[in-house]
DNA sequence: TATGAATGAGGCTTCATTCAT
DNA sequence: AATGAATGAAGCCTCATTCAT
């Protein structure tokens, strides 16, 4: 009998340390010998579980499309507070997920660029799954109006974009504070 | 001096045109030949203007740089009307420079890669530039309190990103024109 | 001494099937693993019945020379009937082994590719072959003149050329035919 | 104006000097570094002029294929003597291009090798110049019965496989010779 | 014994860069 | 100034071989 290991297992790992080093250096920027460097094996022992750059990189990214659904629906499940303490909670969950938020976004950008023509899909993908976060803040906050959760995921976008391009932190954005009273406001003032 | 002006203006077009295609492709998976045959020169005359690939991606990148500030000076002088027609104008502003402003965001996400851990000295950069802008804004839609302009950016800001993983149009959110009701409200409320 | 006959005998096993695998993709072609899955084992299992991929290709080598002088002794002995009958005895014996003999000659050149400059040595065994098998037809025959079975040799020979490189089987060759009748006719011419 | 060369015949050149290197080495064992190194070039260069290791072969396979009839009808044609000497003169040739027939040979059979299913078609192609030489070489010498100019030929493709596989001149086979006689004696008898 | 996971040298190929013209 | 042929380091990947089980 060979070398005994969970070949299932070790595929799972090897995308979800990769993925940090995609999303860091590029696909391009970053090798193959880089990549097996950085996690400590051989560039054989990569192409063993994948059979190539490509496929890693698809693999990487599937599994970070899938990270953010499943974290949301916990995250804001259970007690329900007041108007005030929902949004607090809303934004805490989005702060927690930035670096992940991040990260998909990261190698969303190269994915796409990878892509020639076939881009519309993945975009259809990422307009069904903002639908589906609309749809939950809506419910979670007890908003009238969607466009009001559209805001305050347009603001989260918002933060994420600049952490992208200015490293700067979610909770160093006084627009998205003024945002959260805005937000109390319009559900307290249906409340009557 | 009879060559310098040829000389410069050609250094500026090779700049400016090359700009839109490291956005597109990303700086590795662009190649100097794909360059100068899209420019319609030879990888010769492109090193006889740029000594290297790295220098031209810098200087495209800093071109890039500039193109926000001084149009936005321009666009939103002149003329002001009433809060509603200010906000109007900033968002009709602002949507005539996605794309611009997408081309920014993605190459300085590859700059930032091409850099080890003298991003610091861009972060910094970058936000100097957002003061700006929230003292630009402030100012131009009379409010009285920057928060509501940073907002307003912010929300600007998740546009593009949208743009950038979703390929979705700037006016296609409807978060963005709630915000507008908002802001205006903002104003007139404050304005009595 | 209980294990050494089934260890010996799996040996021959591998060597004698993996000759053909040689043959058909060549030396380099053809890897360990392909080698390994054709015949059913694992690429260890191999390397626990020849110390590498050279030294199985050689044992492939030594025991596809020693096919041929084996068989042809064993077709030809026995019953002796007259010149033609004789001729065709002969004829048809190289027709049946040209599946062998082309294989012999696919792994030759093979062999003598991965020699640098002791291939002398290798055509002095082969010049030795040569000379037995002169011998061997010169008597079966019962010709007066050893050229006569020189002759015939190189026409078989140069069936098995066409063989290789234009796919015609040795039955397809009207020379081959005609020369049949002409050593007869030698053959008779004599023995008055 | 960049460095002047011809770019035809440098490409011509490369397909001429390395078809050599494939012939003795093989395809696969033939690697694009030695290629380069042995005929002054640096690999870059090499695939300026050929797209892969595989067109640079497919063209060599190419070059060597026109190689062999454009030799024969200049050979053979003009004065034309006695059937003895017009026999000798066509062994003498075919003497002469033994090296260019054994690097064809090594060719055909590594690019036999390479291909899958579709070597019918190569096949065919051999059949059709092994019937143009047949009724060159029964024109030539003047034979009833082009069985004959099939067993010369089928004796000389027997001396290159000697060659191939024996390391043996075509000067040094007997049977040749008295093919020869033969091959008179039948011209002659039929000449009354 | 047998297995196949792991290794890393080396193969094919790309591409930033140089330089003769 | 402009061209593009030439270079060679480095990228992706294959595969002979080793070794833990």
């Amino acid at each position: 009998m060979p070398k005994i290991v969970d070949h299932d297992a070790m595929r799972s790992d090897l995308v979800t340390r990769s993925a940090a080093l995609f999303g860091a250096h590029g696909f391009r920027r970053l090798t193959m010998r880089a990549i097996a460097k950085e996690l400590g094996v051989s560039t054989g022992t990569l192409y063993h579980y994948y059979p190539g750059k490509d496929a890693l990189f698809q693999a990487v990214f599937e599994s970070v499309l899938k990270l953010d659904l499943a974290a949301a629906a916990d995250a804001l499940s259970g007690a329900q507070d007041d108007a005030q303490g929902r949004v607090n909670r809303l934004f805490a969950f989005a702060a927690s997920r930035q670096e992940a938020m991040e990260l998909y976004a990261l190698i969303t950008i190269d994915y796409l660029r990878s892509l020639g023509d076939e881009k519309e899909r993945l975009f259809q993908l990422t307009l069904a799954t903002r639908q589906r976060y609309i749809a939950g803040v809506t419910a979670y906050l007890q908003l009238h109006d969607p466009a009001y959760a559209d805001l305050v995921i347009l603001a989260i976008n918002g933060a994420i974009h600049r952490r992208l391009i200015g490293g700067i932190a979610m909770e160093a954005n006084p627009g998205l504070e003024l945002l959260g009273g805005l937000i109390v406001d319009a559900i307290d003032s249906r409340a009557d």
